[in-house]
RNA sequence: GUGGGUAUAGUUCAGUGGUAGAGCGCCAGAUUGUGGCUCUGGAAGUCGUGGGUUCGAACCCCACUACUCACCCCA
């Protein structure tokens, strides 16, 4: 157990970590082109958050929260989403006070559901999520979608699908659930055990039943967008002129409707086929009643997350070449060998000045044969390599061999740096 | 919670009852001031755990555990 990570987790490990730093650096770039900036929330909250905003009737209050008291009695989860944290800040800093709409992101979020893992399913994962508050009109929930979208192919991700739907508001969905339920209930014989249990707790998620046999019972179910109220039927179709306008693709798939219970009117899905069936990348929607739900002034908003991990795992059943994450290179530009260990004392400064230089510069540690050094600065992919010996000590001249033209060039001791970081920058001016 | 699969070196895996192996990786040498290629050598394993069958078990049987995949749900 000492050296086993828990069940569910992930290390992210070099190179891995790289991929992680270039797909956040492009995130960050999206997010900051549509005026969005960063907040970071506590990774835990007080239970009673999550049970008045993602809902005491969803599975994951229900099955998937760590919860747990601490040393105060107070019950507390850590987060398995980070909307209500968002939004409890949100109202706790008086963010409404400020300009509307007020657009934030949060990126590398991490989240905890306690279920069990499979391929592209944690225990603890983490979220890119953006959400905008104080906006009521579509062409918010659009802006959105697309950045969501955006960030997926900017990636490399192609065959995104698109999903939307509408799940009304408190106006006109009551209604609609009672008639859904009295639909229902005509066919309690016929549905899964499930779905005959969501018919009370949430009728709405017997919709989404992946089983065939409960599908095939609901072809002619009543529809939420057939019986959206006015106002949500008109966001509804702004919000698709808005995505015509755009020139995405979508479909409207009435089966959507969210495992979260504060969404309203817009609800989607970004979803790819994978070899394991259909995977969803990025679900977000619309939650106009959550911020005064939890206490805070009337105030619309939209917002989605993405699951970092799921995007990358999406992104490795793409061939290499469709790749776009452009990843920084940790090779340094120069290797300090010596030519044995009482010459380490020479490397070292050297060393330190290639760096002051703003260069990559690394030296033996492992007090290794010349031949071993050069050996792991050619695995370390190292620019180039320099050799400090009583000759070189001696005439104050050092040789910079380039490790992949074997070319070498002669400069005096103090020039080097300054000599490396030219032909350095010169060589990535070619690339 | 339900059902499948897997468990042998750091890693990927071979090994169907008789001395625990290979590729890759790691370390060293061949070249006592020079990397990639090649060759040679080396380190590294309670064969997941416990029990059973057998003269003998990595291998057959049982149980357990872990991991993994799928269902459910979701990112």
């Amino acid at each position: 157990m000492l050296t086993r990570i828990p069940k569910g987790t992930k290390d992210i490990l070099p190179p891995e970590s790289a991929r992680y730093q270039a797909m956040e650096a492009m995130m960050r770039e999206k997010a900051k082109l549509a005026g969005y900036q960063e907040i970071r929330t506590p990774v835990f909250e007080h239970t009673e958050l999550f049970l008045r905003s993602v809902g005491a009737s969803s599975d994951v209050v229900r099955k998937e929260m760590y919860t747990f008291k601490d040393k105060g009695d107070r019950s507390i989860t850590l987060k398995p989403e980070t909307t209500a944290g968002t939004v409890r800040a949100f109202i706790e800093s008086s963010l409404y006070a400020q300009a509307l709409p007020m657009k934030l992101y949060y990126i590398f979020a991490p989240h905890f559901r306690y279920e069990s893992p499979q391929s592209g399913r944690l225990r603890e994962h983490h979220q890119f999520g953006m959400e905008c508050f104080g906006a009521k009109e579509a062409s918010a929930d659009a802006e959105l979608i697309l950045i969501a979208m955006d960030v997926l192919s900017s990636v490399g991700l192609q065959g995104i699908a698109l999903r939307i739907n509408s799940i009304g508001c408190p106006k006109c969905r009551p209604a609609y659930q009672e008639k859904l339920k009295a639909y229902l209930n005509g066919k309690r014989e016929k549905l899964c055990k499930d779905c005959v249990e969501r018919i009370d707790i949430n009728p709405l998620r017997v919709l989404d039943c992946k089983n065939p046999a409960c599908q095939a019972e609901l072809t002619d179910a009543p529809r939420m967008i057939d019986a959206l109220c006015d106002e949500c039927h008109d966001h509804f179709e702004d919000l698709q002129s808005y995505l015509r306008a755009a020139n995405v693709e979508y479909v409207v798939d009435s089966g959507i409707v969210r495992g979260l219970d504060y969404y309203t009117k817009t609800v989607f899905e970004l979803t790819a086929e994978t070899p394991n069936g259909t995977m969803t990348a990025c679900g977000g929607g619309r939650y106009d009643k959550l911020v005064e739900e939890i206490g805070g002034p009337d105030i619309p908003a939209v917002g989605f997350g993405m699951g970092m991990e799921r995007v990358l795992l999406l992104l490795d059943l793409m061939p290499p070449e469709m790749h776009k994450l452009k990843m920084e290179s940790n090779a340094p530009d120069i290797y300090v060998a010596s030519l044995n260990r009482s010459l380490a004392a020479n490397a070292f400064p050297l060393m330190l000045a290639f760096r002051a230089a703003g260069l990559k510069a690394d030296m033996d540690h492992a007090g290794r044969s010349l031949k071993a050094q050069f050996k792991y600065a050619d695995k370390l992919g190292a620019a180039y390599v320099t050799v400090l010996g009583e000759d070189e000590i001696q005439k104050d001249m050092i040789t910079l061999r380039n490790m992949s033209t074997r070319e070498e060039t002669e400069v005096s001791l103090m020039e080097a740096p300054e000599k490396l970081a030219a032909m350095i920058s010169k060589r990535s001016e070619e690339e």
